[in-house]
DNA sequence: CTGTTAGCGCTTTCAG
DNA sequence: CTGAAAGCGCTAACAG
């Protein structure tokens, strides 16, 4: 029925093994005989096995990549960049790979499940992406998971997650810590005293890192921050307008916004304007990402500008082993402060 | 080495063939037997070699799922929509299905190459999400392609996008003209006559079949338009923007701009007030998709609002068999009119 | 309900 | 440079 290497073998004269030579091209052909082969896999139209290949070599051509949620920009686009390097279609250079792009929305346990799913797929490469939850349990299952991972040959690469001990996982990290600091900084310098601060879901490494530069920043200009003054929510759009209105609730005379990223930020910007407030004359609001619609917005964002696109690149470039991992496995990919309009002087 | 199926059986004294059954849940086993088989997985923390089962069952877990940007909300939606509902982890119900998503980036060529991947995976079912590419040559090598993976056993679903004849595909598409329609309407019952149009990539269904819902508007009306008001672009912001410009030059006099997609449309809007113009007192502006981001734009998008997840979900569900095709094999999915403050009566 | 027996289609030593 | 042969690890009849 459905053509297989033996018959691409029989119409080209040659023995099965020297078309899968042919086919991986790991091998010297005679090209002649090559030619030959290429022939008839054309004629038949044949269609290489996959998982056959994978089974008899071992490893597959299959590259996972691990976001929170597929729907938001952040991780779309470094999903597309880590595609676009993996060396896909398009992408050229050695075996054609696929991206399994897996959705975990944020669960650990699903996390894990698709890690076992990978394995289970023989996976050349795995990339997760952002930030990590920080359950102690769940670490040390994914560590588990990694090593083992590891060990059948699987690379690991981390982008925009801090690094797992005890893994040889390649951590790429955001400068969260640093890049929030700068923004709170900015917000500082420009006067503004009383901040509110959208944190993101309690119990994520990137929530912890962002709020830890706000709070030294706050600390080094000897605010001392109002707890009242931090509201947690998720990284999307509504958590930020209802953490606004929260905010507004609770202190009514906060200068300034600080949200967990950009996608918070419009929430709040939204929240702000329905209590009749003005961006930035009566409150000024920073996000964080700089995803493509925060310089459109308007008042345009500021916001700290994380090079997700060329993060994602690395990443895919490590995972296929074509570049070398970054020494000590880690490197830091900075975040830069953009001003725009939406953070100015605080209101009299 | 590594642990195997055998393995498993050996500890549990039981044949291979039960374990495999356990394991797939498709065949009576004894409840004793099976937490048996269950414990020495676990004890063995055994994982099922998917190459290996695939090969042997001759169809995997794998679905795809081909996409034109991943970093586009738009498929970002419809992906997670159908990742979400074909069973992966989370998703229960039959085996952990893994989502294959693939970028296109909207070249033909890919699209073909990763139809050729996933054949190659034996993928249990394939989804085409977003318009098509209207060229002749290629059409038709899709159309051969889809049949290949059908007659493999491939389930072929497409997702707001046009039916390919001669094949068995399942199509969902959207209501693009009609919604195009209704929303030009819209603006000629404001009491708009002068529109521009800034279109999607020529050659793409949906971009043909958006323009020709708004040209039907125009004529149904009488008005005729000028070929002058049309530009066509790509799908994202920087196109929207500097296709403003390019109409504004042209033609200084028009009171509305209808844009190919939101993202479009926010682009056109930057241009707009860049160069001084009022939305919408001076320039209406309308998008289409209704994604996140454009209630929340200021002012909010006048759009058509398509049910992303929820048609995704649906192609995905269609795509495991979870629910049956429509009739005819093709449903069309309509779009919702959402009037909001980007659109009002032309300036005087 | 469970075991036995063949492969699935390819890669990869090992010879030549 | 090419062929022969031995599996990779699992599933699916087929018996029992």
């Amino acid at each position: 029925m459905t053509v297989t290497l033996a018959d691409v073998a029989a119409r080209a004269q040659v023995s099965p093994a020297t078309v899968s030579r042919v086919l991986n091209g790991n091998y010297p052909v005679a090209a002649a005989t090559r030619e030959r082969v290429l022939r008839a896999v054309d004629e038949l139209d044949y269609v290489l096995n996959g998982p056959a290949s994978a089974l008899a070599a071992a490893t597959s051509d299959l590259v996972g990549i691990l976001v929170n949620d597929i729907a938001d920009p952040f991780f779309g686009i470094m999903a597309g960049a880590i595609q676009a390097e993996i060396g896909g279609p398009g992408g050229r250079a050695g075996g054609e790979r696929l991206a399994v792009v897996c959705n975990t929305g944020g669960s650990p346990e699903r996390e894990l499940t698709y890690l076992t799913l990978l394995q289970r797929q023989r996976a050349a490469a795995v990339v997760l992406t952002g930030g990590a939850v920080e359950d102690a349990p769940h670490v040390a299952a994914v560590a588990a998971k990694l090593r083992r991972l590891t060990e059948a040959g699987t690379r690991v690469v981390l982008c925009g997650r801090p690094p797992v001990p005890d893994t040889e996982a390649v951590a790429l990290t955001f400068g969260n810590r640093d890049g929030a600091r700068e923004l709170t900084d900015h917000l500082i310098g420009l006067g503004h005293r009383r901040l509110g601060y959208i944190a993101g879901p309690q119990e994520r490494t990137t929530t912890r890192h962002r709020l830890e530069g706000h709070r030294a920043a706050l600390s080094a200009a000897g605010i001392e921050a109002d707890p009242q003054w931090t509201v947690h929510g998720r990284y999307d759009r509504r958590s930020g307008y209802e953490a606004t209105k929260e905010l507004l609730r609770r202190e009514p005379s906060l200068t300034a916004v600080v949200a967990a990223n950009d996608t918070v930020a419009l929430g709040a910007c939204a929240a702000l304007r329905e209590s009749g407030l003005r961006i930035p004359q009566d409150v000024s609001v920073v996000g964080f990402d700089d995803l493509p619609f925060s310089a459109d917005a308007v008042p345009s964002l500021t916001t700290v500008r994380l090079p997700l696109a060329e993060a994602g690149a690395r990443a895919g470039r490590i995972a296929t082993g074509r570049e070398e991992p970054p020494p000590g496995r880690l490197a830091t990919v900075p975040g830069e402060l953009m001003v725009r309009e939406s953070s100015g002087l605080p209101r009299a």
